[in-house]
DNA sequence: AACTGTGGCCGTGGTC
DNA sequence: GACCACGGCCAC
């Protein structure tokens, strides 16, 4: 007998003591599946001290007898520094995968053990390395059909054999959007051990009996709609809920903030009122919430949990997701992302409603069903789960984690395989012990990382092109053949090797090929011919191949990220370093190649790009320049990295490193694409309110295409008075940043700090917590801004002023003069001193002043109040004197005056 | 189990 | 006023 099936998910339980080993799944024809395997057992390496394998296994026998079940010698290649021959080491095959930490951790501190590995590796990866399965493939498994009551599937089969066919598509999958709806004590958090549930909301997709949505409501009822059901006590609620679950047999799990609290608050009502908790496909294994770091994840046998707060924010930092969203709250993402906000009903107007019969608990209802459909509508049109699924395919891991856990995972179970296949061990986990001693290695040695080049501030006027190596580092590893099992000590001499700057040796390719560049060759090889086959592709096919060289791409990069992590399997600063170390001086010498072979000047440049500044305006012209310079800096580098054309700027302001704006154009199949590119300046920062972003984004766009100065002078200036004259909306003023920690671990005083202390007194309810973003504006009053910073609701709801002097002085003007500070250096190609001084003159109270001295300069010296002569040497950002507010005009020598000629 | 790395800018509130 | 630590967010 037959079965194909996708994998999802995988664990492990024990009958009569012995492993067996559970792939969930859903068959092609659309069913559910459980596929048992019964023909594997645990096991791991150690490697006895010189002499003392004797003594090692007696120990075994002795304490060991009914856990240990084989030893045998096998000839293992040891994974750290380059070896000609294999070790001999000791496998130890246990009856109880269970049972590994204890015999691993009696052995570690053993005199007569010299080294362990891979005795940490979950049991779950064990098999799916050995039998090569990796998560979220599909495979066709040779069995036959099982009958047992343990798990929840339509199908059950036992397999012999498990093998790959190859499939793109993915499972028709069954997603369950659900929310919970709590009471909370007078003004306090809702707990889970007091409060009860009232409200379970729920989203279906595919349809549930015909039906997208089902509200449970925790007491009896009116029909309000047909989806909402009353129940006579919470209990039943539960149980309902739980039920309808295992009929609906969904394959993902998902809500809003479910991992911080609906599904741990769900947890703990299920126990209060003694319901089972099986939502996952398995009656013996019910749900269960770790916690950590004050933050929780949910395990749900058999199927996956999927928090969309979580991955919307992860969305936002990582694949730029969400531009220009400063919060993350339900609303304001289903406002961006479907044009549709929620159903407003507030927390602490949550008890009012539930215990009013009428249109009050109606609207609470249709709240809560709200609020499990966003979720939903969310994640499916943004294909928020895609890319999860790709890189589970290609890092082996199951769904869940790749969705949960780091990049760590990920590299582990990679490596865990490849070295695997080439008769290679892997390393445990660091210790502790070792830990904390990298640490202190490191504080003393330290990891070196990128260089970045002083930038040419200023604003560059004629096309600039924007060059950048090709996966840098990644290439980086494959040139030097960088790995751990190619790894020399500096004193070797006598056999073929590379050498980073670092210093760092690893034997070269002809000697021995690493493991690291075999599989980053793989990796960056496969991508390119993704993107190629994406150029061709139908739209559906082009987001999921665009998925898919996604999870190349990141697993590749995240390669030396890894190497440099100290609790990494394979933390080798070595690697670490000696790859850095090979960045540095390829973006150096390109600088020295542009500079001695082409008549161009590199104006800036970071880690792996160079901006080239050409002499020409035309794009076409630019972009065959820039071609050429690049094959120049290729054939004297090609041994080692490629450098490609990225773009053409057609005009540049270079503000500091890290922050520079572009006229940018990219060559497309149809023409050039045109963007205004910014980058680390305040338009693209969620720290800084709206206004600002908004105003530099206009003044960039006036300078940077225009050349109009004085038009952007003018668009400052309004804003300027359309702040003093109260006309902005207070939403432009909010400002946002994230807790990233307890209140009580901050060691300054800081203003979004401040602010949620103020509204936990206020409603703790409502108040944002660790991981969550915070906006606040500045209000008027003499304390320190910190402590004049507040939450705008409030502001608005109790009608206080707004600081328009902070926001002016503060936000508004600082970017700008940074911005129109640099432009004023390139006087000759942008502007003239004088028109310069447009900005000076608009920000003045009055606008236009006659003249009333006998002295105009050419040159100054500064500027002066001309009340009580205070000297700047930059006028004061509101145009008057800071001491006493008087005019401020220009100074030359002992000399006044109003006007400068250009 | 959970946390891939360093370089860099800048606002805020401190200290001297 | 010069300088520093902290913290946030971003570039790569």
């Amino acid at each position: 007998m037959k079965l194909i099936f996708q994998l999802l998910d995988s664990d492990y339980v024990l009958v009569n003591n012995k492993p067996i080993i559970r792939l969930f799944g859903r068959t092609d024809e659309g069913k559910s599946v459980c596929v048992f395997y019964n023909k594997f057992l645990p096991y791991f390496y150690v490697l006895p001290r010189e002499g003392k394998a004797d003594e090692f296994k007696k120990h075994i026998e002795k304490n060991f007898k009914d856990v240990v079940i084989k030893m045998e010698s096998v000839e293992k290649f040891l994974p750290i520094g380059y070896q000609k021959n294999p070790t001999e080491i000791i496998k130890l095959t246990l009856n109880d995968p269970s049972k590994t930490p204890a015999v691993r951790d009696d052995l570690k501190e053993k005199s007569f053990v010299q080294d362990i590995f891979e005795a940490d590796i979950l049991f779950k990866y064990r098999f799916m390395a050995d039998c090569n399965l990796f998560g979220m493939r599909w495979y066709e498994a040779e069995g036959g059909y099982t009958q047992t009551n343990s798990v929840k599937t339509e199908k059950k089969f036992t397999a012999k054999k498990i093998k790959e066919v190859e499939r793109n598509e993915n499972m028709k999958f069954r997603y369950l959007s659900f929310d919970i709806e709590t009471i909370s004590d007078e003004g306090g958090i809702p707990s889970p051990e007091k409060n009860q549930i009232i409200v379970i909301s729920m989203f279906f997709y595919p349809c549930y009996k015909n039906r997208n949505t089902l509200v449970l409501a925790a007491k009896k009822v009116k029909k309000y709609d047909d989806d909402i059901i009353g129940f006579s006590s919470e209990k039943e609620m539960l149980k309902e809920f739980i039920d309808i679950v295992g009929k609906f047999d969904p394959d993902v799990i998902l809500g809003y903030n479910t991992n911080n609290f609906d599904l741990p608050y769900l947890n703990t009502r299920l126990k209060k009122n003694n319901v089972p908790r099986t939502i996952g496909r398995c009656d013996q294994k019910p749900m269960m919430i770790h916690t950590f770091a004050g933050r929780s994840r949910a395990t749900i046998t058999g199927r996956v949990s999927v928090d969309v707060y979580n991955l919307v924010k992860e969305a936002t930092a990582k694949f730029g997701l969400f531009k220009g969203l400063k919060r993350f709250g339900l609303g304001d993402v289903s406002n961006q992302v479907l044009g549709e906000g929620k159903v407003d009903v507030a927390h602490s107007e949550i008890n009012g409603h539930w215990n009013d019969n009428g249109e009050k608990l109606g609207k609470l209802l249709r709240y809560a069903r709200k609020d499990a459909e966003l979720p939903m509508k969310i994640m499916l049109k943004e294909n928020m789960i895609d890319k999860f699924i790709e890189i589970s395919k290609v890092s082996g891991i199951n769904l869940q984690d790749c969705l949960d856990g780091g990049e760590t995972q990920r590299i582990d179970n990679i490596l865990l395989r490849e070295f695997n296949k080439r008769n290679f061990v892997i390393p445990c986990k660091p210790g502790n012990k070792r830990v904390s001693k990298s640490n202190s290695e490191r504080r003393t040695g330290g990891l070196k990382g990128a260089f970045v080049l002083d930038p040419e501030v200023g604003f560059h006027d004629t096309c600039t092109a924007y060059l950048d190596f090709k996966a840098m580092y990644p290439s980086i590893v494959i040139s030097f053949n960088i790995c751990p099992t190619t790894l020399i000590s500096a004193d070797v001499n006598d056999i073929e090797f590379k050498e980073t700057p670092f210093g760092s040796r690893f034997v070269s390719e002809n000697v021995k090929k690493g493991i690291f560049p075999e599989v980053l060759d793989y990796l960056l090889e496969t991508r390119s011919k993704i993107k190629k086959e994406m150029k061709a592709a139908s739209d559906e096919k082009k987001k999921y191949l665009y998925a898919k060289q996604y999870a190349f791409k990141t697993v590749a990069n995240a390669f030396y990220g890894y190497s440099g992590y100290i609790r990494a399997r394979f933390y080798v600063l070595d690697i670490a370093s000696g790859i850095t170390s090979v960045g540095r001086e390829m973006i150096k010498k390109t600088v020295e190649i542009v500079h001695t072979k082409t008549p161009y000047k590199v104006i800036y440049g970071d880690t792996d790009s160079v901006m080239v500044k050409l002499k020409t305006k035309d794009l076409e012209e630019a972009f065959k320049i820039g071609e050429e310079v690049s094959n120049i800096i290729n054939e004297e580098i090609k041994n080692v990295l490629q450098i490609k054309i990225e773009s053409i700027f057609k005009s540049v302001v270079l503000l500091a490193k890290k922050r520079y704006a572009a006229w940018n154009f990219e060559p497309m199949k149809n023409g050039w694409e045109e963007t205004i590119l910014t980058k680390g300046i305040e338009t693209v920062r969620r720290d800084w309110c709206d206004l600002v972003s908004e105003t530099l984004e206009k003044v960039l766009n006036t300078i940077l295409k225009k050349q109009d100065v004085k038009k952007a002078v003018n668009i400052v200036k309004d804003t300027v008075n359309d702040i003093k004259t109260g006309k902005v909306d207070i939403n432009k003023l909010v400002m946002t940043k994230s807790i990233s920690r307890s209140l009580r671990s901050y060691k300054g005083v800081q203003p979004h700090v401040e602010v949620v202390k103020k509204m936990r007194k206020r409603d703790p309810g409502s108040a944002p917590g660790v991981g969550d973003r915070v906006g606040y504006v500045i209000v008027k009053g003499t304390q320190m801004l910190s402590k004049r910073a507040e939450d705008p609701e409030y502001v608005a709801k109790n009608k206080i002023p707004i600081d328009s002097k902070y926001y002016i002085e503060s936000q508004l003007l600082p970017p700008l003069e940074r911005l129109f500070e640099v432009l004023k250096v390139n006087k000759t190609e942008l502007v003239g001193v004088g028109k310069q001084l447009g900005l000076f003159e608009a920000l003045k109270n009055g606008n236009k002043q006659e003249s009333e001295f006998e002295e105009s300069f050419s040159e100054i010296e500064g500027f002066i109040c001309n009340n009580c002569n205070d000297v700047y040497r930059r006028p004061p950002l509101t145009g008057k004197c800071n001491s006493c507010g008087g005019e401020i005009v220009f100074k030359n020598g002992e000399k006044k005056s109003r006007v400068l000629l250009g």
